[in-house]
RNA sequence: CGGGGUAUGGCGAAGUUUGGUAUCGCGCUUGGUUCGGGUCCAAGAGGCCUCGGGUUCGAAUCCCGAUACUCCGACCA
């Protein structure tokens, strides 16, 4: 079997030793992402893009299944519009990049590069709302947006990244929540049944919410380092924002209303999530449904008469079965083969001789754990089907276990900092609802709160930092 | 943005202390060989030594500056 001495090639360091190369090592030799010469700002290679646009298929089929339609408004944000929100614009204009020259002249007002388009959507909806029968009004755009972070990595933290950002405005405020927690769960759905990633469902404090929200909801993963990843967020603005853009329709009564407005996105940070939440010491493990490569054939011996033959028949079988699907003639080893699609993920492999070909038979082998299974060629196409759910599910289990044994309860400071450093994971505990014991626990323990969980558990009467009476239990961890 | 580390063909490294013709492994090209877990042999190609200044007869090597990567903090999806 596979030792890590046995790799000559493409050696990555194992995670136990150091996570965060091991998480770099795979992202350039999987050959997901390749950097630039700007700091932060990375190039989404071939296989890595292809992961990007799977995902992009399967949301923007659940988008539009809420009725959601797709838009693209401008990159560039006058600074004066940026500014008509001010818990907005002070959250994030610190890290806009600003375009202030047009050719070679100096512009009159300068520009940001849009962070994120709640400003764009605001002024548009003002302009294109006229009557309570034009709501709602379901937008989504798939863009890219820039933010000059102070550290970048690849796929958590770029400068420049792309994500799809929802913004929608309703009648009523009871519309647009139910429809900021309808979106929530379409990603939670999104990432346990397409990514495998089991998600924590929750409220975001006000200290961690979005600029300018009334209420940030969020998905929370666990990593197999046992740090946090904010996955998606939904948020609810209430009429702030419609009031400060002066969005108004016309009611039922003929009175002038400001309509309440929700937004909501993901990025390509779900990518990150992936390679941490399921990759190993070989290399990458992708989700079935989105990977590039679902299925990788390798003929064995394949100058041997026939084989080559056979092996094509199985690729050209499972394409027009749908699956994406890879023969690999090339000259390569098999040895070096199988490590090259283990190193980049790919869910299953089906290995074809000339001894499986006189059987009328192959062996599949899943990369999530290596079970092999000799099957029938006749009954390729449901086997392979049936073997990549087995792939996808066992992913899933292993993740949520992860999740589920790395949830502590504390019920004080110092036994949370105490849980956090010898496990990792999140810490539970209850919580007053104070800024302070929020920052106390960030400064004494090294955590941030995560969210307030949906599902919640009674674990005492008392905040866990200050004794007064809690209101709420929430979880704590330290976060990508 | 503060503190450390790093930068040499596509990748990983040696060479830097003590300045003197650019080295090794892998990959790549060509031809053979092999193929059920990173085959073996031979012949080739490929390098403004991150960038910009300076010192010197001469700089990968010494000095100054910049940039990028990386780790630890602070800030953030």
């Amino acid at each position: 079997m596979a030792k890590a001495k046995d790799k000559k090639v493409e050696q990555i360091t194992d995670m136990e030793v150091d996570f965060a190369q091991w998480f770099t090592d795979v992202c350039k030799k999987a050959q997901l992402i390749d950097y630039s010469s700007i700091k932060g700002v990375f190039i989404y290679r071939p296989y890595g893009y292809a992961i990007w646009e799977n995902i992009q298929n399967v949301l923007d089929k659940e988008f539009k299944k809420q009725g959601v339609e797709n838009v693209y408004m401008p990159m560039l944000i006058p600074e004066s519009l940026l500014q008509k929100e001010k818990d907005h614009v002070e959250g994030f204009a610190p890290e806009c990049a600003w375009v202030t020259m047009g050719g070679n002249d100096r512009l009159e007002e300068k520009m940001a590069i849009r962070p994120t388009s709640e400003t764009l959507f605001c002024e548009h909806f003002a302009h294109v709302l006229q009557s309570h029968r034009d709501l709602p009004m379901k937008y989504n755009q798939w863009c890219s947006v820039l933010r000059w972070e102070k550290t970048s990595r690849p796929f958590l933290r770029h400068r420049e990244f792309l994500w799809q950002e929802g913004h929608t405005i309703h009648a009523t405020a009871e519309e647009a929540k139910s429809f900021t927690e309808t979106m929530l769960n379409v990603y939670a759905d999104f990432c346990e049944n397409v990514l495998a990633m089991p998600v924590t469902r929750g409220q975001k404090t006000d200290k961690e919410k979005f600029n300018g929200a009334e209420a940030t909801y969020t998905i929370e993963c666990m990593m197999h380092d046992r740090k946090a990843l904010q996955a998606g967020t939904s948020h609810y603005f209430g009429d702030g924002f419609a009031k400060a853009f002066g969005i108004e329709f016309t009611d039922k009564n003929n009175q002038k209303t400001n309509p309440h407005e929700t937004s909501w996105g993901v990025s390509t940070r779900l990518i990150g999530g992936i390679i941490m939440t399921h990759g190993d010491n070989n290399g990458l493990v992708l989700p079935p449904k989105v990977a590039p490569v679902q299925v990788v054939v390798l003929p064995i011996a394949q100058h041997k008469p026939g084989v080559l033959e056979g092996a094509s028949e199985l690729r050209a079988r499972l394409a027009a079965a749908g699956f994406r699907v890879k023969m690999d003639d090339s000259d390569n080893s098999m040895g070096w083969k199988c490590a090259e699609y283990e190193m980049k993920g790919v869910p299953l492999r089906v290995e074809c001789g000339p001894r499986d070909l006189e059987n009328g038979q192959c062996v599949l082998v899943r990369r999530n754990d290596g079970e092999k299974t000799v099957v029938a060629i006749a009954d390729l196409e449901k086997a392979v089907a049936e073997q990549l759910e087995l792939v996808h599910q066992g992913m899933f289990a292993r993740a949520k276990k992860n999740l589920e044994e790395h949830i502590y309860e504390a019920h004080s400071l110092e036994e949370a900092k105490e849980l956090q450093e010898k496990n990792g994971g999140f810490v539970k505990t209850m919580w007053c609802g104070e800024l302070e014991c929020e920052l106390a626990m960030k400064e004494k323990a090294g955590m941030s709160s995560r969210c307030i969980p949906f599902a919640q558990e009674h674990l005492g009467d008392t905040c866990a930092c200050c004794g007064k009476p809690a209101q709420k239990m929430i979880y704590w961890g330290i976060a990508y």
